[in-house]
Formats: structure tokens, sequence, C-alpha cells
DNA sequence: TCTGGGGTCCTAGGACCC
DNA sequence: TCTGGGGTCCTAGGACCC
């Protein structure tokens, strides 16, 4: 294996075999606090933590030079400015960020149409159909660690291995600004020394369950019976730590993920126990969700209300929806119906949230309505008739009923009015 | 030290249907 | 009268990731 760091640049004399590693893995380097200091050079050489300076926030993104004093990103506010008591702090840009996310992105998808992004930072590339075009897979990451620096000013750091697992471990050894190749033969041995905290999956609570049981490393791991291994995961869970120990991960790029759930949520500076004031947060949030929804030309079925009270403890309910929605007061109702059980005797809340699930196109298609080819040529006939009766244009998706923005995607259920014939409504999707 | 906000995925139990 | 197993849907909670 090699690792090129930023102080080497070049982008051939790879001491290694990198035909095997088409796998690649790129993180932005502290990608908020990096692109905060494109706006303020001035503050390149002090530790900067970007987060809310309230009192329950954590901390979003640190530069390194904060790292150092021993801040990291999800420490609470409060312990990262302890630490670090000179560090500046700025607010987030989310805006900002996906904007340049767009344009890093973008640079990926030069390279190769198979771009798949994990986050706003970070995006797996197979690059095996590229070389031709672009080089091997350490040259097509040179190339583009290259370009993302000289277009936005910003480093990123890159994994290439055979798989997605080992590419991301490897982006991350990689980091800051630099380069890691890990051939297929070298996997093993790459990985069998790490910390089993270092596989993906493995948290706080695993790795515990994991030391209590004496295995320490990944080669633990790999070499742990079933039944110790199952103890502490569950039978899923062992079968899939196992498989990673011993660099077997199958999975290929997705490049048609689609959005799961759709919602917002917020803590309160101080517990709240004021019935109304909840209520109206709800309400605000239901409309947010609903508008999200909107603009995404979605609806959802299912509606599910969060909180989290003083103690820490979290409770969900959620509701199914006889007909799906993306309209506010519609969302709100189920909300609050949930939350109105809870709160009868009194509550202190500390995070209330809204989220909504099961979502759909607005025409049925997701939601297993239109599954049959039947259903679905019935639906047709019928539309037909209706049409032939009254116009085309007079059938309108159900997310342009609620009064709300018009959907960005053509969500038409039939096709659009002057589209021509009926199409599937998976046809419709991007 | 005292725990954000955006999500995904998994498990487990119960209802319901055949 | 008492008892099946499988499949699907719904709900709740929790671990995890960035």
């Amino acid at each position: 294996m090699s690792k090129q760091d930023g102080s080497d640049r070049q982008t051939t004399g790879i001491d290694v075999d990198d035909s095997t590693a088409t796998m690649l893995h790129i993180d932005m380097d502290a990608f908020f606090a990096s692109v905060e200091l494109l706006d303020h050079p001035e503050l390149a050489h002090l530790p900067v933590i970007v987060g809310h300076r309230s009192g329950r926030s954590v901390v979003t993104a640190a530069n390194y030079v904060a790292r150092k004093y021993g801040v990291n990103s999800a420490m609470p506010m409060a312990v990262a400015l302890r630490r670090c008591p000179a560090a500046v702090v700025l607010e987030p840009h989310m805006s900002r960020y996906a904007e340049v996310s767009r344009q890093v992105m973008g640079i990926f998808a030069d390279m190769t149409p198979l771009v798949e992004p994990l986050s706003i930072d970070e995006a797996f590339l197979d690059v095996a159909g590229a070389r031709r075009l672009h080089g091997s897979p350490a040259e097509i990451a040179q190339k583009i660690r290259a370009r993302v620096f000289a277009e936005t000013g910003l480093t990123c750091s890159v994994g290439a291995a055979s798989t997605k697992f080992v590419a991301k471990l490897a982006s991350g050894r990689a980091k800051p600004d630099g380069l890691l190749v890990i051939p297929a033969d070298d996997t093993i041995g790459f990985l069998h020394p790490l910390p089993v905290g270092a596989l993906w999956g493995v948290g706080a609570t695993t790795e515990q369950a994991l030391l209590a049981l004496g295995l320490r490393h990944v080669r633990d791991i790999a070499h742990a019976s079933r039944e110790t291994l199952e103890r502490a995961v569950g039978v899923a869970g062992a079968q899939k730590l196992h498989d990673l120990s011993w660099g077997i991960d199958h999975r290929s790029i997705n490049l048609e993920r689609e959005e799961k759930s759709i919602g917002h949520e917020v803590t309160f500076e101080h517990d709240v126990t004021d019935v109304a004031r909840l209520r109206s947060e709800l309400l605000r949030q239901s409309d947010a969700v609903a508008a999200k929804l909107r603009g995404n030309g979605l609806v959802a079925r299912t509606v599910v209300l969060k909180l989290r009270y003083a103690d820490f403890s979290t409770v969900t309910r959620s509701r199914t929806l006889a007909d799906p929605t993306n309209v506010g007061r519609r969302i709100y109702e189920e909300v609050a119906a949930s939350f109105d059980v809870l709160a009868a005797r009194g509550i202190r809340v500390r995070l209330i949230g809204v989220r909504a699930e099961q979502l759909g196109n607005g025409d049925g298609s997701g939601l297993g309505l239109w599954d049959d080819d039947d259903d679905w040529r019935e639906a047709e006939l019928a539309v037909d008739t209706v049409t032939a009766r009254f116009g085309r244009g007079i059938v309108r998706p159900a997310s342009q009923l609620g009064g709300g923005s018009a959907p960005k995607r053509d969500v038409h259920p039939f096709g659009t009015p002057d589209a021509g014939p009926a199409s599937r409504p998976d046809q419709n999707r991007p």
C-alpha cells in the first residue's frame, strides 16, 4: 500500500499495483470548516469551530488546528470551548456548503458516470471503466484531487480499494489531503491490525460489547467463533462483521437512491412545558415538512412525532394515513393527536420533531398501490374514459391539490396533458 | 463533558389474513 | 374446542453515520 500526501502531488509513479483498486471513496477534509476558511482566509492558522454558540449545541465541524486541542465534530460546544477557549466559532452556512458540494460532485461526474454521493461531502466512484480515458485509479484520484483544489481551493482525501468498505477506511487513513491505495492483495493486511471501532457500523455501543468479549482488533473478529460474535451483535450483525473483517463487501455503486423520509426537529435552549408553544412548534415543523415534500413532488403515507424529554429519553409515535399527503395541516392533525395523548399529564420537552415516511410520488407509485399490471391497466382505461369525455389535463397529481407550491419534478400521474399517451408512474421518476 | 439535525437501517412484537 | 405456520403490515425503539 502507498500513501501520498499533499506535499507529493504527483499523479504518476505510485509504487503499487492499483489495477484492482477501482472503487474510490472521496471525502472532503473538514468540509464545513474549510469552506468557512475560504470565506475568511485570515482565520486559517487559528482554531476554527463551525456550530451554533447556544447552550445545547454541538460542534458541526472543526479545522485541523482546533482538532489538535482535542476538538471533534459532534462534541458538545461547551466541552469544545473548554478544551480550546481561543477557538473562533462560526455559524454554519448550509446553502453555501451545498453550492460547493454541487461543484465538487460535478468534478467527480466528469471522471465517471458511476458516482454515488453518500453525504454532502463524500462520494463513492467506480472508475473501473474510466481507465482508457483518464488513467489508472490512482491517477484518476490524483487528477480529481488536483482539480478540486484548483477549482475550489479545498483539499480532499481519497481511498482506492476493491470494495466500498475498504475504500472508505482508506480515505479516512489518508486524511488530510492524501491518497491511500489498497490493492486487493493487501486488503487483509490492512484490515486486521485496525481496532474493531474502525469497522463500518461499529459505534460506541457495539464496540463496548465486542471489547467485553475480548475482541479488540479486526483480526479478532475474523477469527472469532460465530457464537461469540452473535452474542455481541446478533445473527445478522455477526454475519456482516465477519464478512467485513475478511474484506468481503459486494455492494456496487447505487445510482438510484431515493429519499425515504423527510423531517425536521429542534432542541430547545431550555426545556419546554408549555403545551401551546409545543403545538405551535409542531405546526411550524409540519408546514416545513409538507413544503419540502411538495418541493420534491412527494407525498407521505406515515407521519411520525418525536419527543425527547428533559431526561433525554426519546419516544416516537407514528400514524399511517389512508390517503398520502403533502399538506401541512394534515400532517399537523396527525402529530398533534399523537402529541395530545403524550402531553395529557404534563411533559418537559427537550426536543420535538416531525418526520414524514413511506414517501411516494403522489400518484400511488412507491406505495404498493399500483403494483399489479391489471390494476394499472384498469386505471389507465378509467383515465382514458375521463379524458375522452372531458379533455386532457383535468387529472392533477395530489401534490398540486394542497394549495402549495407546484412540484419541481414532473409528477403528473398519467403523463402531462400535452405529453401524449399515458406513461407508467415509475417512468416519471428521475 | 452532557449530549444537534439530517438521515438510514435493523429488530422485535402484535395484528391480521390465508 | 383448541391450535398451525407463513407472510405482510404497522409500530416503537435503538444503533449508527456525517
